[in-house]
DNA sequence: CGGCGTCCTCAGCGCCCTCTCAGCCTCGAT
DNA sequence: ATCGAGGCTGAGAGGGCGCTGAGGACGCCG
């Protein structure tokens, strides 16, 4: 599970890091509204605790723009304020969950396993990596904007590397989960797979690391 | 605002009354079907919160009353089941929005606020994609205003997809879903419905995605 | 009983996708 | 510079997938 924490005060945010990495989480942090909002855009995470008092753009704004973008990650809102009126602007915004500081440790982390069982708001997530977006549901996948036409072998293909972006990714383990385990069929389909999005998405997206796999660049 | 909840479980009621009043809202509480149908004709309310499951009237027979009564109230559902067809049944009665138990007091209350800001519903629920509409009340279609007719298959089938506009919607999917689940009809009959279809609302509104399922056109 | 409408099955057909293969290119080590 | 392994790609075969027309089964109505 990957988690995004958006939080400015460093002690705070630190601890948040070390505490959800210790229940198994892997977190990143980013201290900032607009760092924040772009690492959600692109990051293909579980969930996000979103502090409201940011510098540069508030939380509140982020989960606007992140659902006016359509992504629907789980955002947990973390704020110092306690006012009703807080709290209603915040679930308005597009939140899942409200915190007010000071709150117990134990509780965030019940909220944020409610958060994640119940899974991404209403529609499926959309994965975005630089300019390439894929939409499972949809079955669509843009490429700056622009609508790109792929078969289901290829489409599968993506859907796996743009759930582990800037990972590389070995061909024995892409045989595995984007054909079926266990036929054998010749590694090389992949090579030639990897040729046909080349020519769809990008050359430049696709990099070889020779021995090892590919990786999709972020 | 005032709020009308009707619920038998008289715990659950109690204590939906209590946090709703600690955020400003007046409620009263009905517990059977029959209580909260009286109170809803007479009573003014700007939203209900109504379970499924009641004594005396189901709450799918509830809404579907008030809706019959030219009642535009908005309608929050409640059930404990979660099966799609138990969704689909409650909007089709004329619900607003709909919520499975056990839910987190915090989407309800996100919810309600939606529904509210919203304001009450102009019309009765009918689907619209495009220039299709689909009535699931007068079980009518009509394609850019003129009148389709559609069997009920071919009419179960469109309403299916148009719950899901712009989804790819697998064959398997439909079957289980449009079909009965567990008849073992011949995954053909779906393409040849698929084709009825298309030849009555327009060839260009259903794609096929090849090896994935159908789409319905935004 | 015969006509009608709906639902479903079946078989044939056409096309797009998938995968294989062989030859060529690229990279890195020596 | 040379060589080998790994990676790339164009061509093409085949087969799976989806579409369609024909027709049988069934229920409903006159």
């Amino acid at each position: 599970m990957r988690l995004l924490v958006v939080e400015d005060e460093s002690r705070l945010a630190a601890a948040l890091q070390r505490g959800l990495q210790a229940e198994g989480f892997a977190v990143d942090v980013a201290a900032t509204g607009p760092a924040g909002l772009d690492a959600a855009r692109h990051g293909g995470y579980d969930a996000m605790i979103l502090d409201v008092m940011l510098p540069g753009l508030s939380g509140y704004e982020v989960v606007r723009r992140l659902r006016a973008e359509e992504h629907w990650l789980p955002v947990l809102m973390l704020s110092a304020k306690d006012g009703e009126y807080d709290q209603a602007d915040g679930l308005d915004c597009g939140a899942d969950d409200y915190l007010t500081k000071p709150f117990s440790y134990v509780v965030l982390l019940a909220r944020l396993r409610a958060l994640l069982r119940r899974g991404a708001p209403e529609r499926p997530t959309v994965l975005a990596v630089g300019d390439l977006t894929l939409d499972p549901a949809r079955r669509r996948v843009t490429r700056a904007d622009a609508e790109v036409d792929l078969t289901a072998r290829e489409f599968a293909l993506l859907d796996y590397l743009m759930r582990r972006p800037g990972e590389v990714v070995s061909k024995t383990e892409l045989l595995d989960h984007v054909w079926d385990a266990g036929m054998d069929t010749a590694p090389n389909v992949v090579e030639v797979y990897v040729g046909y999005l080349r020519r769809k998405i990008g050359r430049e997206r696709l990099e070889t690391v020779r021995g090892a796999g590919y990786r999709l660049a972020t």
